[in-house]
DNA sequence: GTCGCTATTGCAACGCGTTGCGCTACGATC
DNA sequence: GATCGTAGCGCAACGCGTTGCAATAGCGAC
């Protein structure tokens, strides 16, 4: 029964794809614990790019005795359920995109330090000449290309 | 004077783009040293994809008193050079591309691991593709890009 | 051949990410 | 509310890659 099971109903008007995280969890027989609580507490204020480091800071902020570890394992976890992917920037760390709304890829620049998203149509671009060359079905949300952005280019 | 001083014939015939290393270094002001050497010497048998903690282990057992900072700064030095360019795998660690003839991207088998070189039409289409979308100037080598193979599909 | 400058080395320590293990505590059941 | 199986926790240790520093050793000059 896919009825919202919030409590709280002006939250739920709301609709927050995290309101049903705790739910989710125990329906697959996994659990809802404060460090889970936390680290979703943190993933709500940062709707974009975050780097794994950046989330374990924040998480310690709110527990100081929060480990590295336990912030890695949950994100898996949540990686499970959709709510966040992950790839690797162009200096091999990990960098998580919270609540992707379509698929794309990133681009790096070496010059300033941006990250861009490749629009959706670029990126079908590239996923269908790859799949012309050799058959390969790519996963763009997993990669960021590195170059130079338009400003920075000499 | 961009002329051969290679001291031996036989070898100058060769040709190997790794003959005048030495003396591309010390024109640099850089020396040429016994690690430096047995890394040349490990890289002219890899004509091809290598991780860096292969080179280290190859290194290693050639000389066991090499330690892994060296053979990472040697790299970078080599990297100048123009002799190895250096990506990220799709899981983040280093892999070293001997000897690029021509600039080239990579894909990363998640189902057999097996890497696979984009063919440079395709790069090409890539590159323009991401130019045209947000002018962007990308630097393929740098990047490996993950997906399914032909034969990992279901 | 010797000297001296300095690039390079090895070491040690750090940061990021992962993994194995024993203990804790979530939450279903009674 | 009390019990209990097990998911998840913190901890400690590992592997990869990087960096700072003191000692070493290329190699050009004399």
């Amino acid at each position: 029964m896919p009825q919202p099971d919030s409590p709280d109903p002006a939250r739920a008007s709301v609709a927050s794809p995290w309101d049903g995280v705790a739910d989710r969890l125990r329906a697959s027989g996994l659990r809802w614990t404060p460090q889970r609580r936390n680290l979703v507490e943190v993933l709500r204020e940062h709707e974009g790019h975050v780097t794994a480091t950046d989330l374990i800071a924040r998480c310690r902020e709110l527990d100081g005795t929060t480990t590295p570890s336990t912030v890695y394992r949950t994100l898996d976890v949540l990686e499970n359920l959709g709510l966040v992917r992950h790839g690797h920037a162009a200096d091999g760390r990990e960098e998580y995109h919270v609540l992707p709304e379509h698929v794309h890829g990133h681009l790096y620049c070496v010059g300033c330090g941006t990250t861009w998203e490749i629009r959706p149509e670029t990126g079908a671009l590239i996923v269908d000449a790859l799949a012309a060359d050799l058959g390969f079905s790519v996963d763009l949300t997993h990669v960021t290309i590195a170059g130079r952005c338009e400003g920075c280019q000499e």
